[in-house]
DNA sequence: AAAATACTTGGCTATTTGGCCAAGTAGTGC
DNA sequence: GCACTACTTGGCCAAATAGCCAAGTATTTT
């Protein structure tokens, strides 16, 4: 019947897929991995609001994906766990068996 | 501004990981990394409702992770990607890190 | 063919999430 | 101190998610 101990490390757990789990957070992630950046320049590059943002990157922080500091009026985002970026390999791998099957469904 | 190619590319990855941001979830593909399992199998271990159990599976296939078997009366499902399983070691690196942390913030 | 089992799907409600705008905070430069 | 820039936070609304219950489907059993 799953105890608690059991639900609340997969809860834990859940939480830092779900802050991966938006195209905006993953572009951002991306991102910071080839450099650190402050808010205005991925508010530039995702072309949302800068509130928004700022949001989004406080869900990766408070995942303990990504982490900030404050650098003049700036505040610079680095990636602090690049072992997230292992994951995209195998996403990019579902993503691929999945089209391809869907595919042949289609196909004829 | 990100083109509308990035924007689906990450549109679609992020639909697996919002696939595995559920603790019910990760304690299905879990399970189904040691054994493939029927319906009720996982829903006896989870303790919820089966059609909410259902719904969790359909989530789970619909982004490829996992497929469906039906066996007579019962479906079994089993873990189809099972590189997903690569993402575990990672998270719990990034929990472990983040209880770390907070523990230092907290203990004096 | 009727009953039982193992699911899935539809309907409903409560909660969460995502977005923008407006207001607040923190440094910088005059 | 006052204005300016770079953020963050609160408020609000629209949309998505998660849960249960009830109803529907498919297969087996009698």
């Amino acid at each position: 019947m799953m105890d608690p101990r059991t639900q609340a490390r997969l809860a834990i757990r859940a939480n830092v897929f779900k802050a991966l789990a938006h195209p905006s957070r993953l572009f951002m992630v991306e991102q910071l991995a080839r450099k650190s950046c402050c808010v205005c320049e991925l508010t530039e590059m995702i072309g949302a609001d800068m509130s928004t943002v700022s949001k989004h990157l406080s869900v990766l922080k408070g995942a303990g994906i990504v982490a900030d500091e404050k650098r003049g009026l700036q505040v610079h985002y680095r990636l602090k766990m690049p072992c997230v970026l292992r994951f995209f390999d195998c996403v990019g791998e579902v993503v691929e068996t999945n089209a391809k099957e869907e595919w042949e469904l289609v196909k004829r």
